[in-house]
DNA sequence: TGATACTTTATAACCCGTTTTAATCCATGA
DNA sequence: TCATGGATTAAAACGGGTTATAAAGTATCA
């Protein structure tokens, strides 16, 4: 590496990092090009020059905890169905220990997100749900009698769009977590075989509660912070799903 | 309605149609707020004194076009679980009468999509999801041992993940299509009843070979094009789901 | 050391969505 | 007919992402 190339090198991490300080100190708002070009120390001209465009920044944040997360997913020993819902844990973990960072990237990214966004974000998770997956089914929990592509996709699909959804603030990191959990077990419950049914049945049940439990909170702190009219009435009594969303508005 | 009243929604329909002929002849490109306000024959700062926003000016045109599909699907006569097949074509045949318009608003509308996107997109597609599954379980056709607000939650986030990729350029509507039809049917398989369970199965089998055949034929397309380097013949191997993108990208 | 080649810089510009300001229009009611 | 008052207008401005331009800087090689 010559020292024109180390010292790119340097400025890119320069950069990188600034894109991390500025998005965990307040957020995509705080986060304009002019900024992060101050932030970094750098021209305003050097990020374009380096990265080519904001997102490409906010990708590049993205990548290196996605690394770390699959990375971690790898030392796992359990059963191959179990380690598809810790698949979910760890996911949820990862979020949690610095929600706002993650939500302010996701959705910062995810916003202009163009198919770049899909093609290096989704694409490596498919790869990885598609590997658990065929693990499972080779361990004879799965029926193999269900297009792997297919269902990989499926599953894919609905994580990621959980996630996304956080990421926009309709859902609570809770929320998002049993919403995960019980999609993965419908959709393994349609596959299991007799070894894994009963396993798969009950990580359902157990998703459901929790989704319930989740609502019934969110319900009664929406009661506590005064009576319902009878508009949000029917609003909450058809669409639970929004009662997260409409107490995140409302605190923000 | 006053004179005053008639010429202001006058005027919010001159908007709105300005809005549709911008988003049909050159997509969202074309659509900024001073092009629309020339097209409408109008100053800048009347489209934000009538509308708020450039969002909701286009869910203005969703709107619409929304309403006229859950009308139409409340003229459906099929078993219950018909209709929700059902539901799927209607979706995917409003897109495809003019695929470039909704694709347009839909991604645009989605990119800046605050929650106020989903309140009024999805929130009523889930709310009529939620309907349709309802009556299938009164009818015997879907068995009752699962929350029926996590089911249509579940269901409803699937179909409008599929539109949104779509729209988003990441599917063609075929596929689109193929994919709600599984992922439905593979969700129905979990809770179908033992009434329901060879039509549920039928339906999956032939949502999976109508997935396969795209899949096929994508690849194929793609091959016409030339012959694969090694990087890009692993990644279709793995990455299916990037086949159409890919292919898209390239006819853009 | 000095010339070369490439990068970064400063700066201005462009279009975007949005907001603000004061001026202007014009239907309404006296 | 004319004053009133709300709606529309023109125009400028703001901060945003992005690009273009020429000047300045700096590592490499002769």
């Amino acid at each position: 590496m010559t020292s024109w190339e180390t010292s790119k090198s340097q400025r890119r991490d320069d950069i990188v990092a600034a894109a991390r300080t500025l998005m965990r100190r307040s957020g995509d708002a705080a986060f304009s090009m002019r900024t992060l070009a101050e932030e970094a120390g750098v021209s305003i001209a050097t990020p374009y020059n380096l990265f080519g465009s904001k997102q490409s920044i906010l990708l590049a944040l993205l990548s290196a905890d996605l690394a770390d997360y699959e990375a971690a997913l790898a030392n796992l020993h359990a059963d191959e169905i179990e380690v598809l819902f810790q698949a979910v844990s760890m996911m949820t973990a990862t979020l949690r220990a610095d929600p706002e960072f993650y939500r302010n990237v996701m959705s910062a990214v995810s916003r202009d997100g163009g198919p770049e966004f899909r093609f290096m974000v989704s694409g490596p998770r498919y790869v990885l749900w598609k590997r658990l997956l065929r693990e499972a089914t080779e361990a004879d929990l799965l029926r193999s009698d269900v297009d792997p592509d297919a269902f990989a996709i499926t599953v894919t699909q609905q994580m990621f769009a959980n996630v996304q959804n956080w990421a926009q603030g309709q859902l609570s990191l809770d929320e998002m977590d049993a919403r995960m959990r019980f999609g993965l077990a419908l959709s393994l419950s349609a596959i299991a075989t007799r070894t894994s049914r009963d396993q798969v049945l009950a990580r359902q049940k157990s998703a459901e509660a929790l989704m319930q439990r989740i609502w019934r909170s969110a319900l009664a702190s929406r009661l506590e912070q005064g009576p319902l009219d009878d508009e949000t009435r029917a609003v909450l009594a058809d669409q639970l799903v929004h009662v997260e969303n409409q107490s995140l508005k409302e605190s923000a």
